[in-house]
DNA sequence: AATATACTATTTATAATATAATTATAAATA
DNA sequence: TATTTATAATTATATTATAAATAGTATATT
């Protein structure tokens, strides 16, 4: 169990909720009980209930006398919560998942932009105009892509001013990092890339709704279908 | 505190989550330490330490040594868990909250829909089918008219296939109520209404994807185009 | 005066132990 | 066969003791 700088009850609960997110404790089996789990990790019964309770409120299990610990069905898990978006990022997630992400990111961030261009603060506009600042160094290879990335994005969603799409930037950072695992870590920026984000901005910024919710759209739409077209390669060779 | 039939923990939860969510412990403020909510709520501190453990799973608050339990800011909240949202419903949302959820579900539904005739199974299709006959009956004043709306909105996002969409169920579900509470609670489903669910799930049914979605949005504009509207007009009033 | 250090008190974190409540399963009974 | 009762497994709750973390204060140092 690594350490890291938490306590004990939240060390056993990213074990605990990685193993379920990895499928190493399978929906509807049973996890060690209470006392079982204090003497895999040799910890107190304080800590480890503790740590059950924390994985309860996340929906991932259930736990009531005589029945044990059990893996609640995948309805129930919390898959906005930062923990469990980790989770699975250290699952290993494959193609089939990074669609559902894709798809959701789809569904999202036009409306985000298109939010953001109604109700955005200047101050809010300055964010985006930043993080697209840091696009443009990392596509000359002086900032990180991937961080440069997920601040745009994420800050769309925070100038949208309505605090469901701002709950959802987890999401979206989690999304970008997946995404990530399919295509070169290390590529830069592209110029094209670069230039459908600035063309959001400018609309979010000229508030210009519509507009700023098409360009999303676009951008997402050719991911959506990069993704599809290779699931159907990957099936085509399965047969 | 309201017993229910759920145990110590869950009951403290609820209470706490409540006044959380209420505003009555303010972002950034302290709660009562551990051990004066012992003594508030007659507890032990087993029962009140698991309590805290699992709202900070919900990212509602931390607690640290020293430092006592306080209120996360808003933006680590879990919005879309089941709980919370239900704490949101009770602490009588106003229009600006019913707006961030009706701007959500402009952005979920429509794709959902779209999802939906892409990847929903048959039987996915007649679990669609059998809401929109309880909205028929509602609209003849044989069923409930919420029931049968939450059941017709979860049941695409259940068709979509996509985790992502599955777990909003529970938004749209809260969001349909906090919508009823702006809206005559008795009126039965109109014609109209009834004929735009039954575009969606004609659609769906028929395999057309953009036709679904844009059946969908359709809707989902004009109720949001009424908020807006009644918003304005509140805004006028108080000048 | 400003900065670093050590001290103190508050609060949560962890552990250990005892007892109660819940409930799935098995056994007994009608 | 169906119903009730008993048993055992497991979590729920309570209590007590000690450790660790840390904000704030006091002290010492430069």
């Amino acid at each position: 169990m690594q350490s890291g700088h938490r306590n004990l009850t939240q060390q056993l609960v990213h074990e605990l909720g990685k193993d379920i997110l990895q499928g190493k404790y399978k929906v509807g089996n049973k996890l060690p009980s209470e006392a079982d789990l204090c003497a895999q990790y040799d910890i107190s019964r304080t800590a480890t209930r503790e740590a059950v309770k924390m994985l309860t409120a996340k929906g991932l299990i259930s736990s009531r006398p005589r029945q044990g610990i059990k893996v609640l069905d995948s309805k129930h898990w919390n898959l906005f919560d930062v923990e469990v978006l980790n989770w699975i990022l250290i699952g290993k997630p494959d193609l089939y998942m990074l669609r559902h992400f894709l798809q959701l990111r789809l569904s999202i961030e036009p409306e985000a932009a298109y939010l953001a261009a109604q109700y955005a603060k200047d101050s809010d506009i300055e964010l985006i105009r930043n993080a697209l600042a840091r696009m443009k160094s990392a596509e000359d290879g002086y900032d990180d892509t991937l961080e440069a990335d997920i601040e745009f994005h994420t800050s769309i969603l925070g100038a949208s001013n309505n605090p469901f799409f701002i709950q959802l930037k987890n999401f979206i950072e989690i999304a970008l990092q997946v995404n990530l695992r399919f295509t070169n870590r290390f590529k830069a920026i592209t110029i094209d890339e670069y230039q459908a984000h600035a063309d959001i901005f400018d609309n979010i910024a000229n508030r210009n709704p519509q507009a700023a919710h098409d360009a999303s759209l676009k951008t997402q739409k050719i991911t959506v279908g990069l993704v599809n077209d290779a699931i159907t390669e990957l099936e085509e060779k399965k047969g």
